[in-house]
RNA sequence: UCCAUCAUUGU
């Protein structure tokens, strides 16, 4: 079993979840039962591949032999649960987890509060909340990350200083979220006072504060800011540009974007679908049709990005706002998705 | 087994 398990173990880390399925299999018809390692590996590896019907499938499989799902199954299965919003399955596991008193594993508690704010039962997920026995960053930031999705803005800063006076330091993954609060509400001066915490903890080089940063001040009205944040980010992925070519986007600064799309390349970062839907909305933006059907061509030429419906509502304002209406209801009749 | 949470896109 245990070699078997180091096997499994390879391919999980290496990424290949076939291989680790394929190895689960091969165990079994080797006459050798799965012990719960062989049974964590392989259930991990579906839900993070997203493989989400996998894992759920896996898991009563699991409790009929006769070995017991611990904390670490328990956890990977509510978060398939949350990522499918199969509430059904996750209120199962929520006994489950009674039944055999895991409550009190921290993985497990924050994991449930999840399962709870993704399928959108906020108060379940409060409910959950108060009753966790132990709280470490990720409790505090799931609990924060369900307000700030289910537009309670004000319930997810009071969360964000309570968490503070509660001794928890906040790590990149707080201060991203309540930065995006700040974007929503466009509240430059809460925005302001969070980047002067990042500039005082050290936690300006995070490509998820950064991101988060260029974002605010893009949707506070601060370009100025916008560039002075980018221009000192000397580590810059794909969600820095995305982030800074949409924030020229929405100031109607349809040249810059276009420059800043060409300067990312240059740099070696590759274009993600996000990367084109931003680039499309400044074309829109600035009224840029031919540049427009440019791009919106040759990402799919050239690229392999297949436009998203975003990509189809762009193109279509575009082609509103220039008065070429026979050309956007031409574009809508052949969108391959529903209208929304 | 080391797993749960986070940022960037159209209207």
């Amino acid at each position: 079993v245990i070699s078997w398990n180091s096997l499994i173990a390879g391919s999980v880390q290496s990424g290949h979840g076939e291989e680790a399925l394929k190895l689960f299999h091969q165990m079994q018809l080797g006459g050798i039962t799965p012990d719960l390692d062989s049974w964590n590996a392989v259930i991990a590896r579906c839900s993070q591949d997203g493989h989400n019907e996998e894992t759920l499938k896996r898991f009563p499989g699991m409790k009929m032999a006769p070995i017991k799902p611990n904390p670490v199954t328990i956890a990977s299965v509510l978060s398939a649960c949350a990522r499918l919003m199969a509430l059904q399955h996750g209120k199962e596991v929520h006994c489950h987890i009674l039944r055999n008193g895991f409550e009190s594993n921290v993985f497990v508690g924050s994991s449930l509060v999840d399962m709870y704010a993704k399928c959108k039962s906020v108060e379940a997920a409060r409910r959950v909340f108060d009753m966790l026995s132990q709280r470490n960053v990720v409790s505090w930031n799931v609990m924060i990350t369900c307000y700030a999705q289910n537009r309670h803005s004000d319930d997810a800063l009071k969360l964000f200083h309570q968490m503070q006076e509660a001794g928890v330091k906040p790590d990149s993954a707080t201060i991203a979220t309540v930065l995006s609060i700040s974007s929503n509400l466009m509240a430059l001066q809460e925005g302001k006072q969070v980047h002067s915490y990042i500039i005082r903890h050290a936690m300006d080089s995070d490509v998820f504060v950064r991101s988060a940063l260029v974002d605010m001040y893009a949707k506070c009205g601060s370009i100025a800011d916008v560039q002075c944040v980018f221009d000192q980010s000397y580590q810059r992925n794909v969600a820095v540009w995305n982030a800074v070519i949409a924030g020229h986007a929405i100031h109607g600064l349809g040249e810059d974007a276009l420059t800043l799309f060409h300067q990312m390349q240059q740099s070696g970062i590759k274009p993600d679908h996000i990367t084109f839907t931003a680039v499309l909305s400044a074309c829109s933006h600035s009224g840029m049709v031919s540049e427009g059907w440019q791009y919106f061509n040759s990402m799919t030429r050239d690229y392999g990005v297949k436009p998203s419906i975003e990509d189809y509502t762009c193109m279509v304002n575009l082609l509103g706002f220039a008065g070429n209406l026979d050309n956007a209801h031409k574009l809508i009749s052949s969108m391959p998705f529903k209208p929304d």
